[in-house]
DNA sequence: AAGATAAGTGAATAAATATTCATTTTTAAT
DNA sequence: ATTAAAAATGAATATTTATTCACTTATCTT
């Protein structure tokens, strides 16, 4: 009996992410994704059920990662602004080196292929952000505004800054991270 | 001899925006399209020669639509902070009202839809937005940092600002303005 | 008012794409 | 080694969607 190969999955996403950067989420096909990521256009549906179901597991897989890596090595016991710095760090990096789906997220937020579900697992996974600006405000280190407003703001320098980055092929120095750095700081700090 | 009806353009842009909005690019058909704009799906060939043109005109309409109102009644003779604030405002309110024009611009960055002429045009509108941040340098008011950069935390924090207001249906108050303003201001101001 | 010209129509066609399925290949278990 | 079960294949099918076109309707010009 053969076994389904978990190497495929990895494979048939990482082909969606290539083609989506490339060709938008309008603009990929299954038989794309099947050629890109070296197998039969059957095969996909052995591993899922529709291009729906695929492109759902694909967005689920994404967000998972993306939050795992950003509290990676982060030490609550640190001084704020130290523990702070490591997490936005940590999404910068994790963004520049998975620019793929970045993309692929984005473009999902206005799809018809993400379900509500699909979505409200997503949201469900953003508490640990909003505990950081949470301590951040009781330590009176952050504006006492909205958390909703301080992520936004957080977020939205970050998305645009990885973009800028990507496509105008500006090197990141030290030097310019931490002058990235110091302009998020300065909007969110009291 | 019957002419052409230049409202007719505006009904199929209002049609395809207010789709992409609830369908994101990716879901939108010929057929969805004339049906929203209550007109045959042949007339829209009357009007464009092809999916591709009608989506990469509506992009350039945007685009120059947007730019015209975030300069509008600009004052140069007003001390810095002053003019600053007024486009800022300017383009909030823009993308506020507009927000499905918002929605598509982002959408179309990674499609194929849009031609590299397309975008060619619409990166040239950017330059009245690199002399406003320009000038804040020279007057030492802004950070001395490269000017995309300060672009990127003001496009970047304003677009996620009207997607956190417009989808959490966060009523903008004066104070809630200022602050946001505040935030946007303290990242860039040296 | 008549004629001419172009817009408007929507069913028909063409093209593109998702999905299925009969068949082959692989591999785990015996 | 044999068998059985499931994966893999890709051509065939079904579905969706862009585009065309023969025809109708509107309106400008004279």
């Amino acid at each position: 009996m053969k076994r389904k190969d978990d190497r495929k999955v990895g494979q048939i996403f990482q082909a969606a992410l290539k083609l989506v950067v490339s060709k938008g989420l309008s603009g990929i096909t299954m038989g794309d994704i099947s050629k890109a990521a070296g197998i039969a256009t059957g095969t996909l549906y052995v591993y899922f059920k529709s291009k729906d179901e695929l492109i759902n597991a694909l967005f689920a897989a994404c967000r998972e990662n993306s939050v795992a890596h950003s509290f990676k090595g982060y030490d609550p016991a640190q001084p704020y602004k130290v523990g702070f710095k490591h997490v936005w760090l940590n999404i910068l990096r994790y963004r520049l080196h998975n620019f793929e789906e970045a993309v692929f997220m984005e473009q999902c937020y206005h799809s018809p292929f993400i379900t509500p579900e699909t979505r409200e697992k997503a949201s469900r996974l953003a508490a640990p952000y909003n505990e950081l600006l949470e301590r951040g405000k009781k330590e009176q280190l952050l504006k006492p505004v909205d958390t909703g407003l301080l992520i936004t703001f957080l977020v939205g320098s970050m998305n645009e800054l990885v973009k800028q980055t990507h496509y105008h092929g500006t090197t990141l120095t030290r030097t310019r991270i931490n002058t990235t750095f110091d302009m998020c700081w300065d909007a969110l700090k009291s």
